[in-house]
DNA sequence: CTAATTTCCTACTGCTTCAGTAGTCTAACC
DNA sequence: GGTTAGACTACTGAAGCAGTAGGAAATTAG
């Protein structure tokens, strides 16, 4: 159950996308340069991003990303299906209807309690949540000598 | 995050180690037939339970496996450890050394959150919470006409 | 109109992991 | 000593991951 580096690269654009929210779409190469990150494989995932409606974009000079919504609005269950899908995905979750013990199989109760679990983290923040948090990391930061 | 066959197959496996917990060794070819698994692959998963302590085997004729402590004394945490390896994986929880900006990333925290939401749920429950459910929704299999 | 800038789209590639399959070897029991 | 189990190793087709590459299309500035 290792975490694709899809979903690692594009919580962390979006990020970005949200931090500065507001000010305008924010360019591929800034958000690679900042996140050190491929520019061919961020554009790859932030098209993700925006196929699912998260993110909007502007072409041309001084174009770039933004988020279609305020960071408040974006819980992070949202990206994380967008970037990787279900967390722990099983066929007999998503299609009881496969297997025929499903009704009484008990591992997959186990599943079943284990994704709940994940996507309650998930739906408890959004993008804004992340925001004061990094925000509150860099003011600490102005104490060191 | 597609669960692997590898931990669906071995739950169901150790499952019914639990559930005939007591009677003596079990034989692959007979979970096998249970569960409907590929005998050569049922045993290499196994063969990853036994090197992990959880299962003890007896060779030779009547052999078979059986769990090396009872049910209830062994937490699922333990089985999706062996089989699957730590729920999230990410490089940077496990050697925070590696990212250097690892101290004061925010998304960290969220696979932190979701990696220990995960493991609670293990956690918490048993073998014999697993067999225990087993075996009531057998019994209620009882009440039908 | 044109050139520059930026996103958009598709294809390709090396690598690793998954999900088995196959075959032989070793231990235990009768 | 033969049968019945597990033990161990190697191999394989298929799929997904993590990019790389290249050009097309849209937008803006001059």
């Amino acid at each position: 159950m290792k975490l694709s580096s899809r979903s690692r690269y594009g919580f962390r654009a979006i990020l970005e996308l949200a931090i500065d929210y507001g000010k305008g779409p924010l360019q591929i190469k800034t958000i690679a340069e900042r996140e050190d990150i491929s520019n061919k494989y961020l554009e790859q995932l932030i098209s993700l991003l925006k196929s699912s409606g998260l993110v909007r974009s502007v072409r041309g000079p001084h174009g770039g990303y933004e988020l279609t919504r305020p960071p408040a609005e974006v819980k992070l269950d949202d990206i994380f299906m967008t970037l990787e899908g279900p967390p722990i995905s099983v066929e007999c979750l998503e299609h009881p209807e496969h297997c025929p013990r499903c009704m009484d199989c008990v591992t997959r109760q186990v599943w079943a309690k284990m994704q709940s679990a994940m996507m309650g983290v998930l739906e408890s923040l959004t993008l804004q949540d992340l925001v004061d948090k990094a925000k509150q990391g860099d003011s600490s930061d102005h104490y060191q000598i």
